[in-house]
DNA sequence: AATATAAACGAATGTTCGTTCATTTTAAAC
DNA sequence: GTTTAAAATGAACGAACATTCGTTTATATT
């Protein structure tokens, strides 16, 4: 008996990713990207039940891989200025390091496919909220609804790394933000968010 | 001779946004637009080259429609705090009335074919930029990077009415976001960035 | 070394894709 | 009412699409 070849799932998973970033989703077709991954195009299919399958199973991945990352070394229980910006670089560090796969994960989000998978309440949401109710308690964190928090916790984040990681991607060049800037944005929005 | 009809381009239009919409960019063909808008697919040649120049020329559009009207009533001489709070209004009332073109930008800018066109600097960002340099120099904005106040001025912003808009468009319920949601938001921005 | 079994493949399936073109229809201009 | 020229069309094009299938290949187990 033969056994799978693990590698081979996972050229196909990058190089999906790969195609999707760079000509978006009706860019990738399943007789390129065995071409790109070097295999039959009926290989795919041993690995992934149909396109659809493939897709969705890469945005799980990313979603958790990230989610998961996020929460390196992370304790609700934490003062809340040290989390939330333990946080930001938590993923400052996850996008740099892999800018493919964040922009694979913006353009699934921003896409109708989003809506075809039910998209199901993990322990990270929960963690998060805990920590804000504590933060809140505490007196560390102004009293607001909890999207007005993430508004503007994170909104700021993202749009300061969307841009970077969009002049990157087109200039071809590295992926650069640096920390300080970083750190600086933080400041201001610990600002807002002080009671 | 006959003329072209106003009418029959606008119809194209709609019913291509409406399309990528809710069904992704693979989800546009020209037959099954050319059906949904009833005419013949051939006739959607008459008023865009192909299809890459009507997707395009969509974008265009809407982008530059929103600018627009996001400046309705603003002058760089304003105060900071009104001109920003007017600015938030403005893209709030556009949002809200055009839903479906706001899902359409947010599409395609974060997709790859956003690449294929280059985005010529508009007034639009001058007037902005001279509207931020006034409040500096007047005492009313923390000096920081042009990038980290978009960051901060427009990250919350964006990132609630994205998840509002998502909200309704999954529950097939109109769009609702309390304009004293917005407010109170706002003001945590505002204080993020006075001196 | 033989066997068994799943991986891997190339070719072929029927469909749908974007676009073109010869023809017909329409309405403005005279 | 006739002319004229562009709008509008349906049929047709080859190319590319996702997926299937019968066959071959590789490898763990015996």
């Amino acid at each position: 008996m033969r056994s799978k070849d693990e590698n081979k799932e996972l050229v196909i998973r990058e190089k999906a990713i790969e195609m999707i970033v760079n000509e978006g989703f009706d860019g990738l077709s399943m007789q390129k990207l065995a071409k790109e991954a070097n295999i039959s195009a009926s290989t795919i299919y041993i690995y992934f039940q149909s396109r659809e399958d493939l897709l969705n199973k890469l945005f799980i991945e990313v979603q958790e891989k990230f989610e998961k990352d996020a929460l390196k070394n992370f304790d609700p229980k934490m003062d809340f200025e040290s989390g939330l910006w333990l946080q930001w670089k938590n993923r400052y560090n996850n996008i740099s390091k892999n800018p493919l796969e964040f922009q694979f994960h913006e353009q699934f989000r921003n896409s109708p496919l989003i809506r075809h998978k039910d998209i199901k309440p993990t322990a990270f949401k929960e963690l998060m909220n805990e920590f804000v109710r504590n933060a809140v308690k505490k007196g560390e964190l102004v009293n607001i609804p909890i999207v007005h928090y993430w508004a503007i916790a994170f909104g700021p984040f993202y749009t300061l790394v969307k841009f970077h990681v969009e002049q990157a991607s087109m200039a071809g060049t590295p992926f650069t933000l640096k920390e300080q800037s970083l750190k600086q944005t933080f400041n201001l929005v610990m600002k807002a968010l002080r009671p």
